[in-house]
DNA sequence: CTGAAAGCGCTTACAG
DNA sequence: CTGAAAGCGCTTACAG
């Protein structure tokens, strides 16, 4: 309980005292950059120990091109695809030696997109990665000054303008998906997306496609929010219908969320109706029955962003898009339609 | 496909130049911190829209005390409490102008501590919230200088040391989930908890502190990983033995795990056996039977951590711990025992 | 009220 | 190989 004593961190020119050298040397111990007398290195190293000295991030960051510090732009941190492509993120950036910084956009109105690309340029940071998953996301970027080293992350299969990007290609997944449910015989397969903010995701695009290509009919897209309760609400109306016989979900929780309600209302997943999620979130293989859903790699997605910020970083230009494609795990909630 | 014009940032300077003033006279516009002729003020806003000027954070806090950037030392990003109550820490941090960084302690060893220490306390950082959710985070708070701003984050009822706190007293619910069992009329409840590291949690303390409250027999823990599979692992051994009527679990992934193996091997929840769990993540509402489980505010823990530390930058000490007690959710998944 | 000067803690030429 | 000096981009006394 004795007052705290106010804090002064000990500053290179106090190790440089200690350890009977100048300011530089003791930079150049620090940083490895030129040779260094081994009994000078020595002092200094002991000096650094004995007062407990870190260097000072802002100078160090002010005076010199080297950044410790790496930012990401997104939309939300919670939602399990944006944490796990931070948690991507993260992982390659300690084993650079880097610190990652987040700065949420709260929505895409210019006042939000603004703020948070200030915030986030006053750090010394070496550079930005987007998280292109919603409007928020999709209007920081363009928000950037040019010549910054950044990479945007997002589900198309194509880079768009000469900024570097890693994707995951959802038009692929979400035609993959829906040719597997075409394969077992269904006539048509219907969509819950999440929210169409301006045009539609790849996932619905693949979809729409595969139905095309097999001249099924084209179902209006059913769109809900991004959540399980929102999902349960269209399972509802699904229950009530008797054409629909296959279902691909925006994402797992819709799929959950309408599972759900189908059996709530004396439906047989799948046996009356099949569903199909997206994500692979680690619960929904637990699920009864076990979901049926396409494989997304955040974590993978995230460290592929960061190589790509670094050999930017470095000075390398014009790079090629990171694309994969994920793979669809077929467990329990598909099957072929009711006779 | 230009080749990226070399980016050199506007920097205070110019602004100046471009409004015809002098240096500090930006400076004060943009802090607001003295008055300044409307006019002047006027062209500094004009300028600095034109040139796209922003601030260096590095430079500003190099000089200032003031920063932007709040520090997050943690065990891990992704697992459900800790994304919630980072999302807490950064809604807050975000409501006060502030980045938030975040530094991962990837285990508890001390140069994996020393590492992530040392990196966050190069950033130009206001001060740290250190997750104590698991050894790592433990180990790293104790890491931290005297006198750096600072507040912990975990489970615990009290704080210990004049550090300030935020936590969920999670002794309080682990007591009251597993009275709710005896209350049904188990004779005892048995516990299968996360990983023991060094100490039992909170909740194993308030589960042991019920039973021999009410006189009942304190069996064995058993030791999971905090992951589902874990669960269903211990649920297989559980479903084969016929002393068990009620499990306490340590999570609600444990819990969903071990319900399916129950399930898996012809049990019924909550008819042969109960489950509880803890966290109330938000799935578990729609599992069959919907989890009975204890909801933790993560992103309430999150926030009272942040606002811990703001007051400290302010100059405040001797914070009283932050503490809340969560709500046992009574569910589905919980029923009397079986005759 | 506004400007010229000093200085925050480092790194990077520049001498020796 | 090592040290004295300059300077990164700001803010904060200090003059006027």
């Amino acid at each position: 309980m004795t007052a705290p004593k106010s804090y002064r961190a000990p500053v290179l020119a106090d190790v440089a005292t200690a350890a009977n050298v100048s300011v530089p040397t003791v930079s150049r111990v620090l940083n490895g950059t030129k040779y260094v007398a081994p009994e000078l290195k020595q002092r200094v190293h002991e000096a650094i120990a004995a007062l407990g000295y870190r260097p000072n991030g802002a100078a160090r960051s002010l005076r010199s091109t080297q950044r410790t510090l790496v930012s990401v732009l997104a939309g939300g941190t919670a939602n399990y695809g944006y944490a796990q492509t931070i948690q991507g993120i993260e992982i390659a950036a300690r084993q650079a030696g880097m610190a990652v910084s987040i700065t949420v956009v709260e929505s895409a109105s210019d006042e939000h997109v603004k703020r948070a690309v200030d915030l986030t340029l006053s750090q010394p940071t070496a550079g930005v990665i987007v998280l292109e998953f919603d409007r928020a996301g999709l209007r920081a970027s363009r928000s950037l000054p040019e010549g910054l080293p950044m990479v945007v992350v997002g589900g198309g299969s194509r880079r768009v303008g000469p900024v570097a990007a890693a994707l995951i290609d959802e038009r692929a997944a979400g035609r993959r998906a829906t040719e597997y449910l075409l394969d077992l015989g269904h006539r048509t397969v219907h969509h819950v997306a999440g929210p169409t903010e301006g045009k539609h995701s790849g996932r619905t695009e693949g979809w729409r496609a595969a139905l095309k290509a097999a001249d099924a009919a084209v179902p209006q897209v059913m769109n809900a929010e991004w959540d399980a309760r929102s999902g349960y609400r269209w399972g509802e109306r699904i229950a009530e219908r008797r054409d629909v016989t296959a279902v691909f979900c925006g994402n797992d929780e819709i799929a959950l969320g309408i599972m759900r309600a189908l059996t709530d209302h004396g439906l047989d997943v799948p046996r009356d109706v099949s569903v199909i999620g997206f994500d692979d979130q680690p619960l929904v293989s637990l699920w009864r029955p076990a979901l049926t859903t396409v494989d997304q790699d955040f974590e993978d997605l995230g460290s592929r962003a960061f190589g790509l910020l670094l050999r930017q970083t470095e000075g390398e230009t014009n790079l090629p898009a990171s694309v994969v494609t994920p793979e669809l795990v077929i467990r329990e909630s598909t099957a072929p339609p009711p006779h």
